[in-house]
DNA sequence: GCCAACGTTGGC
DNA sequence: GCCAACGTTGGC
């Protein structure tokens, strides 16, 4: 008996293949702000110059959602973005060089930011990336933790 | 402005 | 391969 080539898939077998995924992106809000995010619609997510933040990126699949943080003066997470498409090159990068960037859209602007502080003063988010490894700019979130951020950011 | 935490670079 | 020097990020 011949062994298909493909496998049949059902509508629901990316579900089966893939869950969503949770991210945090940095940005300072003087170099790109999600007022600007908003303004254009999106973006690709470029300018990553770390490894481990490009792994993280390569790592990103479409639908994916992600919290866009506000880095240094604001230190606050601001607003839910999505994951629109997979990595591609970084368009800013030299070419040939390994780095990628994420095409990203804005999802909704949070009710209230969530300070840096409140996260640290959460029991729930004593693990969270952000807070272990300040200066890492592409951040894996549990579902659990995401789901706190959202929580304390809802109106 | 300072400093801790990293990451990178380059001499050996 | 080690490590000192240096640069960057980002919180405080």
């Amino acid at each position: 008996m011949p062994v298909p080539a493909v496998c049949v898939s059902s509508p629901f077998t990316h579900l089966l293949i893939h869950r969503l995924k949770h991210w945090l992106v940095k940005s300072e809000p003087e170099a790109y702000s999600w007022a600007t995010f908003v303004l254009e619609d999106g973006t690709a997510w470029t300018g990553v110059r770390n490894y481990q933040a490009r792994n993280n990126l390569n790592l990103m699949q479409p639908g994916d959602l992600v919290l866009f943080y506000h880095s240094v003066s604001e230190k606050a997470v601001v607003g839910l973005a999505e994951v629109a498409a997979l990595a591609i090159p970084d368009a800013t990068a030299e070419a040939g060089s390994p780095w990628v960037a994420v095409p990203l859209r804005p999802v909704q602007l949070l009710a209230r930011p969530v300070a840096l502080a409140q996260l640290k003063a959460d029991a729930r988010l004593v693990e969270l990336a952000l807070i272990r490894q300040s200066r890492l700019s592409v951040l894996p979130v549990r579902p659990e933790e995401f789901d706190a951020i959202l929580e304390l950011g809802a109106g």
